[in-house]
DNA sequence: CCGCTTTGGTGGGATAAAGTGGGATAAAAT
DNA sequence: ATTTTATCCCACTTTATCCCACCAAAGCGG
């Protein structure tokens, strides 16, 4: 489980360093290469970062799934195609995609955002707007919590 | 269970030693490790902490539930993304990481208030509104306890 | 009741680690 | 063959961690 939200920023290559605490949790597995691809919440677009492993069995659920549902196409479409793979540099340091850099509008200040078994990276405005959005949400329905044991 | 209130300092590194009966209460476990995340009461923001294992046991109570409902997404992103693990230093300190500081606008006077197995950190102007709010609101209305059940 | 010891909390310097940047070389694309 | 892109290597800056010292308050024995 990745843990934490981290302000980093892309060099004029293109380079995002991984914190240090992501990879720690790739160091439990035996290959760690990254996947990323593209995604979009609230109409804000971004990427999705999975450790190579935690990408194979999504692909394999996807695989056992209906192709032929027009949503199923769309996922693969939209989801599956946009993967690539990444490896660390010496550095803990990946080389993000020209296109993915463009699809989530990444800029020099980005975040990396914790989410379960993968985490996202974020234009850093862009996340900006997603936390207030959903800081006002819970804000409004404090009772949420309560139905998770709290 | 964490019981009391404490007022303590930030120190100018962004140490904060946590009292020591708090302290107590994490000797009786496998794991002294703390997860702090960004919480919000009342439009009044605040630090949640909890010890390892709660954490651990709301992040599977987050993972049993749905995870596109939209309510859980802002859970997610709000939340749980803010969470990162602090050890204790030799002296019994948490370094709070720059991003929660500031998000409880933290300066140098702070307090430590208990809530069941997990205790809140607030900046100690913001604590005294929120007391007092709480208590104007059970002189208001004296029944407020009894409707709790309690 | 007074002084000593212990415990809890605070502060600061030194060292190590994490993140960032840039030049040089190698690989790939045109 | 030339241009572009990626990888490696080295250097710098900032942040975190360890270690030591200090102070105040509480507990203890004379």
């Amino acid at each position: 489980m990745f843990r934490g939200r981290y302000e980093h920023t892309v060099d004029t290559k293109g380079r995002l360093s991984i914190p240090s605490k992501y990879r720690e949790v790739l160091l439990g597995k035996d290959d760690e290469r990254l996947i990323i691809t593209n995604f979009v919440i609230n109409s804000k677009r971004c990427l999705d970062v999975y450790p190579l492993d935690a990408w194979r069995s999504l692909e394999e659920a996807a695989d056992a799934k209906p192709q032929f549902d027009p949503r199923m196409a769309a996922f693969q479409n939209y989801y599956m195609s946009g993967a690539k793979e990444c490896t660390l540099d010496p550095h803990g340091r990946i080389l993000i995609p020209p296109e993915l850099r463009q699809h989530a509008g990444l800029k020099r200040d980005v975040m990396l955002v914790s989410a379960g078994k993968k985490f996202r990276i974020w234009d850093k405005d862009a996340w900006q707007a997603v936390f207030t959005e959903a800081e006002a949400q819970l804000m409004e329905d404090p009772g949420f919590f309560a139905d998770l044991g709290l």
